[in-house]
DNA sequence: CCCCGAGTTCAATCTAAATTGAGCTAAAAT
DNA sequence: ATTTTAGCTCAATTTAGATTGAACTCGGGG
């Protein structure tokens, strides 16, 4: 390896690193980044893996561990973490290494899997854990004195339709998500 | 008032209104709460306002701000600023009280409008702000040298389809929730 | 006019979750 | 075999936001 940068701290190489990209690839960088930051905030995904996925998705060539920490935006744990929940999300890729060099990642760009998956995995758990507690009040209900019993039944089969709703609205969603291109 | 409650201590009052709903009345409401916990959770919603839509939910007769803080669940503070979001929220409304007592409150039920108010205040802002990030993203693309530029061109546009699937999705949620009784 | 209690406000506190980084492990380099 | 380093783990810290409650406001009753 003679190359002058061996010389260094990794401190030092990684400053180099950062600002040998030029101003306009690292303001693309920032806002691909906040794009991601806000939608993921929208759905409840911690701030770290939002930024993590931009910086990745921001990249026109696949991302080393390095390259990624080298951006001076996250703590080597946070990185650590973060790849291992993109990767089981399918959210990023690993390419096979060219050489010998550490393993390169890139965004999984079949979105509409990654997509799917997650609003499955969310909206699925949720309304199971909702029929059951449905089925619960619906078990309470014979308790109660007939005067309050029938306002109560009432809203219960409110509560029962808007579930209905939800549910039914997974498969039309997937459905939609497979139309059109992307 | 010739009722021996007006002899209490308010709080030796509340303590007696809460032991005297039966266990099973209790019991339903407390699964009522966790029903709409579980779904605030889901929907970023904080726990305190998902419980004391519950309780108003849960009850057959208008509640007042003294009998929801009786349920001992909630502080006073907490009581007063649920009630705000609610009613801004039109979540819950207020029925004019019988006599001179203080506003009641019971649920509205019109889920239909409050869910899609829901949904377009958060979703709308969202998208607003995603089309404003693309567009700045749009701008960034020109400064980047030719042989980014061509990789980074084709994720944008991704990213912006994904956006108008996004946006196409709403006016279809909307046109369903219309649907169907509830 | 002053007092009382219902309801509001908001600074202080608590909580849950995200983030960090020191130390560990395992594998590559010498 | 030993050193070096890349990456993982997880206890400790930080942070953001929710919750509390003491001090206040305001309207009605005496």
């Amino acid at each position: 390896m003679p190359d002058a940068t061996i010389l260094m701290t990794p401190k030092a190489r990684d400053l180099l690193q950062k600002q040998e990209r030029s101003a306009s690839v690292v303001g693309f960088e920032e806002a691909v980044v906040d794009f991601f930051v806000d939608a993921a905030d929208l759905l409840g995904v911690p701030k770290s893996v939002a930024v993590l996925y931009g910086i990745v998705f921001a990249s026109p060539q696949p991302l080393s561990f390095a390259d990624i920490q080298a951006r001076g935006t996250l703590s080597k744990g946070s990185v650590s973490q973060g790849l291992r929940v993109l990767r089981e999300m399918g959210a990023i890729k690993e390419v096979s290494a060219p050489a010998d060099r550490s393993e390169l990642f890139t965004p999984d760009l079949e979105m509409r899997r990654l997509i799917q998956r997650f609003l499955e995995q969310r909206l699925e758990k949720q309304l199971a854990a909702g029929k059951s507690r449905l089925g619960a009040l619906q078990r309470a209900l014979p308790n109660l004195e007939k005067s309050h019993a029938e306002t109560l039944r009432s809203r219960l089969e409110q509560l029962q339709s808007w579930h209905e709703k939800a549910r039914a609205l997974l498969p039309i969603a997937r459905t939609y998500l497979k139309l059109a291109p992307g």
